[in-house]
DNA sequence: CATGAATGAGCTTTCATTCAT
DNA sequence: TATGAATGAAAGCTCATTCAT
């Protein structure tokens, strides 16, 4: 939202928009430089002008997406619990949830790429790590014991309520849009709802 | 657990090795036909006498786990269901992640190139829904209408309920295996219980 | 004669001629695209970037010779007749031949390549019956009944006497040049008055 | 017809048919030698074992058909007509065309590897020259000169006539089985009445 | 005699990348 | 900035041939 990369070019969009595209559908090692600069009618050697090597492309698309989703994430709903204090956990779950719902559907391409690249590629580890586990980690731990005080949340180590709650989200997420895109599912509230049932029963009091 | 694959030569056997670990630790794209000849001290020709080409190596490796893992986790498991009959669904639950435990972990290359690859192998993915919709989901969806007309599970559309456990054991397998394999993680006998647990109070009355 | 093939460059240029000379030598499967490349002093992707496959260089090559060879012997030579209308048939024969001898000398390798592979590439025989069979067929039938009409050609069914001419050049040339390269052979001329001979009393009255 | 090909176990006639038909087919260098065993349903070793290279199974199918078709024709039919004598050479043509006919129908197939195969292979020329050149060239000289003599043939250079005549009788079987396969062409006693009226008044008086 | 697993050289083709224009 | 011809390394794959059984 705040306009944070500067000026791209139209070429450099259309390379970005054609490689995502392509990446999510086959794979970055299946997907070949010569295929993305065809999608994005643009010459070859263009998009090493830009992009100095196919994997700078693959962190050019990637980069953006942790430091544009998930570092708002934790600064913008942060925030918003330290500011707003929710009378239940759950509702900051769905808080967090509903905020990010709109990004996530439309950069599933890009939630792809990411969830898919992760196992092959070292940097995105770290980077990935750098940019959640740091700080985001460390934040979701003082919320989580914030309402553990309260009484909301079940008395576990603060790491395991937060990798229950990430891969309640995740494997939705991932059945959803990356395994099983074509089976017929519900209503997106009603799934939100029944995963926040979930956890509640879960790791809620 | 019956031998039904037949002669298979040892060059042949040290093939399906090589490129097992290999395609699970660099993915299919990323990895070639001469690295796994290499690995498995062999001929490059010789992956293709036998395997006629590289996606069919891949479905020779991919293929027995459907048929041996997933069609054996219907017919043996669903039948101990009928033969025993839990008191609770959970002691369900509980056994049949006990009964392919081990198997998980010992394939658990396997299931990495299974949950890597289905998104980019139609025949793949069509395989999968072969040997686990038609069959497992059916099976599936009986024995869940028996624990649901016992009281023991929520009156939901069977789908969702078969979908949040498939997903919740998923979830947990991806995380740990495929996505984080090197976080710090409970004992496996802990997780199993925070997964019951999670779904008691999430589907289970 | 009129230049509608475009821009070629130095290299697309050497490596279509370098091709020609291999496929007419060691013929189509005979020869190697390595071989091709060495021999053009071009990287043998660069065969590829240009010509898409080994086959499409073959009918990169031979294509422009029906379109160019065989399309004008068409309507040159037949607007010839139409014009001049020779006294005697072999007069015409003996026109065509001399009109096409320079071509045919000059473009010695690509006719070996075209009578080589004709049996062996379905694309090939059909396309020469297109650019052939469709048009000059039905034009030398004209011709043939005009002159049968003069009086000066035998009143056999019109694709018989073509055949008869077609065959008795071609064999010479195919003997001469493709089969029996270094036996001694005559000078040129007297073995095209050779063939008119025998034409002559053959199918002439 | 003599029996001078020893015993050929039926594995080696399979080999042997099937190759004549995919040399003939696909030529010799569009033919591997796996898909000759594939045809002949015979282990890829065992071609090797009887024929030592793919060459000499070229060979073994190509010299016997020099040995059995060229060198009786020679023989036999100058045998007849030393002592016969026709009264008209052009009944001379008409039974060696009638007499190889047959063979010329049942051999088809290797006819064509012959023909489409001599410009690549050097021995298969010098073999070819050798069983004819050599031999009937000379035999065919005195015929010819015997008929001039009689005043039955222009007086010409023999290698002239001989090739004249071998040029019409070959171009008509290369059109007819080689080339253009699927054209509707006369009955065969009509079209070897046409080339014998050709040669008459091409080089007969 | 016959097999067919195994080979390694070489084949056609693809690919990320460079560079003169 | 943008192009696209050109590259050469390496990819996937085929092939004639060998050899233990």
């Amino acid at each position: 939202m705040t306009n944070n990369e500067p000026k791209l070019t139209k070429k450099q969009q259309a390379i970005l928009e054609a490689a995502t595209e392509l990446f999510a559908e086959k794979g970055y090692a299946g997907t070949s430089t010569s295929e993305i600069a065809m999608k994005a009618e643009v010459a070859e050697g263009t998009i090493f002008k830009h992009f100095k090597s196919k994997k700078g492309l693959l962190l050019a698309i990637v980069s953006p997406l942790m430091m544009r989703f998930l570092a708002p994430m934790i600064k913008k709903d942060m925030e918003k619990v330290l500011d707003q204090e929710f009378e239940h956990f759950q509702d900051l779950i769905r808080a967090m949830i509903e905020n990010r719902k709109e990004f996530i559907k439309n950069n599933l391409p890009l939630l792809r790429i990411l969830i898919q690249e992760i196992p092959f590629h070292p940097e995105l580890k770290e980077q990935f790590i750098e940019s959640i586990g740091k700080d985001l980690f460390e934040r979701m731990e003082g919320i989580v014991r914030f309402y553990q005080d309260k009484g909301q949340l079940v008395d576990m180590n603060p790491d395991v309520i937060i990798r229950t709650i990430a891969s309640s989200i995740l494997s939705y997420v991932v059945m959803r849009y990356v395994l099983l895109p074509e089976a017929n599912w519900d209503e997106e509230e009603v799934e939100i709802e029944r995963i926040i049932q979930i956890l509640k029963s879960g790791v809620m009091q």
